[in-house]
DNA sequence: TTGCAATATTGTCGCGCTCTAAGTAAGGTC
DNA sequence: GACCTTACTTAGAGCGCGACAATATTGCAA
């Protein structure tokens, strides 16, 4: 910075207030400060500007893994704002693990990110908690009472709702669940299924298999419901992964969806809507909740206190792997032949 | 840090020493300093740290966007090594524009990262190397001549040859390439499929389609291959995107893969596999290209100055959107009937 | 003329650490 | 008893800036 100031004959100080792009510095020194700036390959150094200054402008961000789609979107909507409002990103996985969370929890918070971003932590909520009295913090996809911190959270009931109301609006009853396990959404969306077929009145045609969030899950429940007596009419996945992999069990068994079998998914993931796949599923925007919990936590940044928790509505896509059940079904080819 | 030496009752010193997992300290000091740390919940500032040691432990990572799948599961890739020896990950997406690439890279370097990994970038080879001047460098997806850097590049020739050595091998002859554009790898399997072509005396029969890498791209270039007099017996797509569009354009029209025409992909994404898409495609090792492009960075922050150049061996996915042409297949049921 | 805002300078402190150099104290070794 | 080595302390400089505060220097208007 002495350098600078010397070619450019202004002094240190100058330079500092151009290099932060002070007002009340004259066009020409400030064209001179920079010039000399470029000539010498002068770069600030953030980490002293960090220093000095006890503000860094980066924001952490914790998620599960990179290779999740669903994952790697939130991250991109953070970053598509966090570049545009000048923000760096200190990124992490957790892998699923909470004490691999905690490491990158503690590492982000010794580099004084400025907030960070949770989604869909692992870590007991006293951790959490306590991170949050240490940097402004956001939290995706999860609630945790009692700390200092926004939410960003779908409304996985209302999702559900939105595929129950659907089935049945196209004559299902006997719906099955394919369970997601405890990953993200897996318990609520489970659990909002069993209380909407019990409020419709289906709750007899209540079946959950066990899974998780993987298509081997959706292969191996799919064998499953192959074994039974009689197929349900419709089977809603925990995740589209899941449903995907019901759709090439099903497809290698012969069954055919939605003729015989009717299947929603859930996230919509980019592949859903391929021709071939043409799955219905519930989309939730995760660009937009990456986006959001951004603006979140730089409102928190500025100083606003409130506990804010914002609800994200999913939304119904109907495609090509639903139909009225067989029964209901108009008279196919087949029967009229 | 005085605070903790003076709980622990010990020196400034000490205490520096023990957060630097320095030898030569009692078993019994550690501890009184971890736990006096921890008592004040203090936490080192990794700011400051860097400032007076000069030393970052985070290396920045430029892609192009991380809601393609292709570039997060390479970051994937990174981050998973950078966690286990200890390195934070700094990510900048450019979007695919030069400009906003050279301020992501502009950002990481007033951060002082220890190196950069470049994954496909579209900035001037003088950017990139002025910006190997000032940090350790290892690029994805791309050669930069002249510059101090490694590269880590996928034999995208040799993937184009699997790719004309299958469809030949099964009889094809008329093949065509939907292109990628100018995006990452477009321009190589373009040029390495016309020269294919050429070598396997097929000139006549090689066909171009514009496009990019994406969905939308395959569609308009189904409908543009259905407006030929004659349909290729195959079709090599850019990439796997552009390969699903296809599908869907193909489907929509009626017209049977692969029983009609062919089609091959390239990246061998998620759905690749799924059932009711099960793309013949190339595979890239995606999160091991990641984890190979640190392991070069780190070899070179500690100060070799090789340039190395790993070429990346993808391999040929054969899945069933592949089949011989109509000509040569075996009667179909229609003719038998 | 006085006043005053915008512009620029000078200088000093300190952010929270690392690093070096030099020294002390204890125990072990020959 | 002289000499290590290991464990620790003391002291200070300095990393590259930002944040003042105090002071000039310029126009330009009242």
């Amino acid at each position: 910075m002495e350098d600078v100031a010397r070619e450019a004959g202004v002094s240190r100080a100058l330079v500092s207030l151009v290099m932060r792009e002070r007002p009340n510095v004259s066009e020409e020194r400030r064209r001179r400060v920079l010039d000399a700036a470029a000539k010498l390959g002068y770069r600030p150094n953030a980490m002293a500007r960090s220093l000095a200054s006890r503000r860094t402008k980066t924001v952490g961000v914790i998620l599960d893994d990179l290779r999740n789609p669903f994952f790697a979107e939130i991250a991109g909507g953070v970053e598509e704002l966090a570049s545009q409002v000048g923000y760096q990103l200190l990124l992490a996985a957790g892998g699923r693990q909470a004490r691999r969370e905690r490491a990158a929890l503690g590492a982000l918070l010794e580099h004084r990110v400025s907030g960070m971003i949770l989604v869909s932590p692992r870590m007991p909520a006293s951790v959490i908690a306590a991170a949050a009295a240490e940097a402004p913090l956001v939290i995706v996809g999860r609630t945790v009472r009692g700390v200092n911190a926004d939410s960003v959270l779908i409304n996985e009931s209302h999702g559900t709702e939105l595929v129950l109301d659907h089935l049945v609006g196209l004559g299902h009853e006997r719906i099955a669940h394919v369970d997601g396990g405890s990953g993200a959404g897996g318990p609520q969306r489970r659990s909002a299924y069993l209380r909407g077929m019990r409020n419709r009145r289906l709750g007899r045609h209540t079946l959950v298999i066990g899974g998780d969030f993987t298509e081997e899950a959706g292969v191996s429940a799919a064998a499953e419901l192959l074994r039974l007596r009689e197929l349900p009419s419709a089977v809603f996945a925990a995740n589209d992964m899941v449903a995907a992999g019901l759709l090439g069990g099903f497809d290698r068994a012969g069954v055919d969806v939605p003729g015989d079998v009717s299947i929603v998914g859930y996230d919509n993931i980019s592949i859903a809507h391929l021709a071939h796949v043409s799955l219905t599923t519930v989309d939730q925007p995760r660009t937009e909740m990456g986006r959001l919990a951004l603006e979140l936590l730089l409102d928190r940044i500025d100083n606003r206190r409130a506990n804010e928790v914002r609800l994200i509505e999913p939304s119904l896509v109907v495609r090509s792997t639903t139909a009225p059940p067989r029964a209901l079904a108009p008279p196919s080819v087949a029967a009229i032949a």
